[in-house]
Parts: structure tokens; sequence; C-alpha cells
DNA sequence: ACATTAAGTGATT
DNA sequence: AATCACTTAATGT
């Protein structure tokens, strides 16, 4: 596990002695598949980086709507809790497990001298923002611009590109409220899309053909 | 066998 | 595309 931190924090450019000080200064925290790492209304006091695993980072409004934004794999920092850390706010989103998932935890106290300190570390938090704002920018384009329907497509695509794994386990109650939609619209959309011979729906369960 | 939860469908707005 | 009301199918106890 340590080796993973290493090679994803080199990868990213970052000379050895950060490396050495953020293997010092964080910790290790596993999460079982389903569980919830970050809840709304909370402040997180740590930066995580996802070493191992898959999580989803999920935009929920006061009445419980939801909308799925992106996913984190490993290598990646989610870059709104990083916000809120460095603000000091509150979370307004939650992140869940979607899978066994292994996260290094950085205390946000080291965060702003290391910006400061290490230019490698500035471009890291940078790019990874970078990569957040582009993924946010598709989804807007396609909760704009698309059909429900390819909507929907697109959102069992982007999971199975996620999951590596044609099938999708997800009800369609689990899918409707991560679209932000409702249970009825998303059966209907998926029993079409089984007529289009795009996919193969079984209980809980969606094969992508 | 019965209850519970998931999925399918027509009608209406 | 959303909602209602209802049916049917799958699964757990």
């Amino acid at each position: 596990m340590q080796e993973s931190l290493k090679s994803i924090l080199s990868e990213a450019g970052i000379e050895d002695e950060l490396i050495q000080e953020i293997q010092n200064v964080g910790f290790p925290k596993t999460a079982r598949s389903g569980e919830l790492i970050i809840t709304p209304g909370s402040t997180s006091m740590h930066m995580p980086i996802v070493l191992e695993g898959l999580l989803s980072v999920v935009r929920q409004d006061e009445d419980a709507n939801e909308i799925l934004l992106y996913y984190l794999e490993g290598g990646e920092t989610c870059a709104m809790s990083l916000a809120c850390c460095i603000e000091g706010k509150r979370n307004d989103f939650k992140v869940t497990a979607e899978d066994e998932s292994v996260l290094w935890m950085i205390p946000m106290n080291y965060l702003d001298g290391w910006i400061q300190k290490y230019k490698s570390f500035r471009k890291y938090i940078f790019s990874s923002y970078q990569v957040r704002f582009d993924e946010l920018l598709e989804t807007i384009d396609s909760i704009t611009f698309l059909k429900l329907q390819d909507r929907l497509y697109k959102f069992l695509l982007d999971k199975k590109e996620a999951t590596r794994s044609y099938e999708v386990n997800m009800s369609h109650q689990e899918i409707a409220n991560q679209m932000n939609t409702s249970r009825v619209v998303i059966s209907r959309l998926l029993k079409q899309l089984e007529r289009e011979g795009k996919i193969e729906q079984h209980r809980n369960r969606i094969e992508i053909l």
C-alpha cells in the first residue's frame, strides 16, 4: 500500500522529500463497498488521495435530491473536499465507496505549507482540479444537452468504464436517485435500451453489451 | 405460503 | 418527462 502511494505520487512528479513527508504525516483508511466516506454537513480535516478502489462524488440538496458528479479512482484526489479543507467550510456533497477502497488521508494543516514550498505539489493540486473541472463540464453538458435516454446510456457506460466491468449492479431506483429522476422513467428507458439491444436486464443488475 | 422489494405498464398531466 | 395507481415478478423468511 505504501508502494502504491509512492508510485502514484512520483508519477505525479512529486519529489522524494515530499513523498517521504506525505508518508510520515498521513495514514491509510480503508472503506468497505457502499460505505459513506464524506457526509454532507461535515467538515473534512483531511485531504484524501485514492490509492485503490472507486468512489463516487454525489451532490445533494436539502430535499435529498441527488446527482452524480463524478467518480474518483486510484491516484486521484477529491478537489471538492480539498476546497472545503482550505476554506474550512462544510461539505455539501457526499462521497461513497463504490467498491473496497483504500485512501491515504493527509491532515489539512500541512497543505498550505506544501503548496507554498513545493512547485510539484501545487501542480498536482491544480491539475487534479483541472481534471475534476473537465469532468464536471462533461456532466453539465450531458444534463443540459442530452435526452434522458442518452444520458442514461452514458451513465451506464461511465459506470462500466469506472468499474471496468460490463455489469452494473444497481436497482432502477438507485439509478434514478443518482440521476435525479424517477424510478418509473428509468424503468421505461432501460426497457427501450434493452429492446435496442444495448443492454440486458436482470434483477438488480444490468449487463452492457 | 406469505411478505417485501424490484420492475413493468396504462393513463393522465 | 413526471406522477399515480396498479400489476407482475423475484426474493427473503
